[in-house]
DNA sequence: TGCCAAATACCCGATTCTTGGTATTTACCC
DNA sequence: GGGTAAATACCAAGAATCGGGTATTTGGCA
């Protein structure tokens, strides 16, 4: 089996990489440390397993992965991530992912992950398989706010005064004020803090 | 030599646990992924060298650290971190670290590291010394906030408004607008997102 | 003891945000 | 073609913040 190890953090891949070596149904390992060599990589000599983080700078780990399953279908895909909040886990399992395996967990999950997904399985860590059915139990957390109103809340991010995002918009202030106060009452805010903390637990922004 | 590697991803622990382990200057490698486990470990038995992460869940890295050089200062201690922003580098090099390298680095590197390190000497990465050489050219960035504007800084975070700010710490609102003022100035930003941006990239909340 | 930074406190006009409405126009799905 | 969600827009009053000030008290250090 070839796999490819994909992973901004170069000693967590040296060291991955020799653990994996070790393995008997282990073939080859790759490494690659951005997302271009991964891809690069993949072109010459196509893996049959992909390990991959989450967070790699640029394009980040999600649309590495889509572009991955879109070219090449058949190979499979293991996220290793150190995130455990619900939004990660939601934005990588809609790539079609095979596996996520946390960071904190023992080499020994990630190992029983790589021959689970290997042998045509899934694999999910014990909090990752939580948050699945919670997910399932309690649906409705999921209408989020729309298009525009991330817009909005981008532009607020970055430090815009309503009147400045209505100009950049093409908008009226007044319109501004309106998707301010639906994503207040859709994130269940009410202070300008408490909705930049929302925002970054759930990656609006 | 003996060796104790700290750190809350457990992955990454097996994987440089085996990386050191083939070393010949090495002797022993112990690893802890919690701070109560690793202080076990050092009573036990004091290692050499300890390699450690900063972001720990519960007490972090740099108050373990700490606690480590004032029981044993003859204990040589090298951070193995993801970040470099300045502030974090501040932090950790408050403690009498003789190392800091980037886990973006090769394990090569830290094993260089480790290797000048248990020498006597120090060991920074490129990006790092970068970094003290800008501290050095541009010491006045160091006048940070006081107490006090750290305190009422934590509570505009904790969505408290500038009157309950008041009433908490038994002082006036327009003192605490007053502190709201000084902290904008200090920190150079001007809106409220701004200053947010500002307190999470400096863990001053 | 004398100095200085920090913390305290107040003023106040201008600006911005908040929050309760209502209403029209698009765009898309069934 | 009718229904619905999204996006648009406006009103208005009250709350809160912003950004100029000035000034006193406190605590620590030289």
């Amino acid at each position: 089996m070839k796999i490819l190890l994909v992973d901004d953090h170069q000693i967590l891949l040296d060291g991955l990489k020799f653990l994996l070596q070790n393995q008997s149904f282990v073939k080859q390992v790759h490494v690659a440390s951005t997302v271009e060599h991964a891809l690069i990589q993949i072109q010459s000599e196509v893996p049959d397993l992909i390990v991959s983080d989450i967070s790699i700078p640029e394009i980040g780990g999600i649309a590495f992965a889509q572009k991955v399953k879109a070219l090449f279908p058949q190979t499979k895909l293991i996220f290793l991530s150190m995130h455990e909040e619900p939004y990660r886990v939601k934005e990588a399992l809609s790539t079609n992912a095979e596996g996520y395996v946390l960071k904190k967990a023992a080499h020994e999950e990630l190992l029983k992950a790589v021959r689970e997904v290997a042998g045509g399985g899934l694999y999910f860590s014990t909090e990752i398989q939580k948050i699945l059915i919670q997910r399932m139990r309690f649906p409705e957390d999921e209408r989020i706010l729309t298009d525009r109103e991330k817009e909005v809340l981008r532009l607020i991010f970055e430090e815009y005064s309503n009147k400045e995002i209505g100009e950049k918009l093409h908008i009226s202030e007044r319109t501004v004020e309106t998707h301010r106060k639906n994503i207040y009452q859709k994130t269940k805010t009410n202070t300008l803090v408490g909705l930049l903390k929302f925002a970054l637990e759930n990656n609006l922004v």
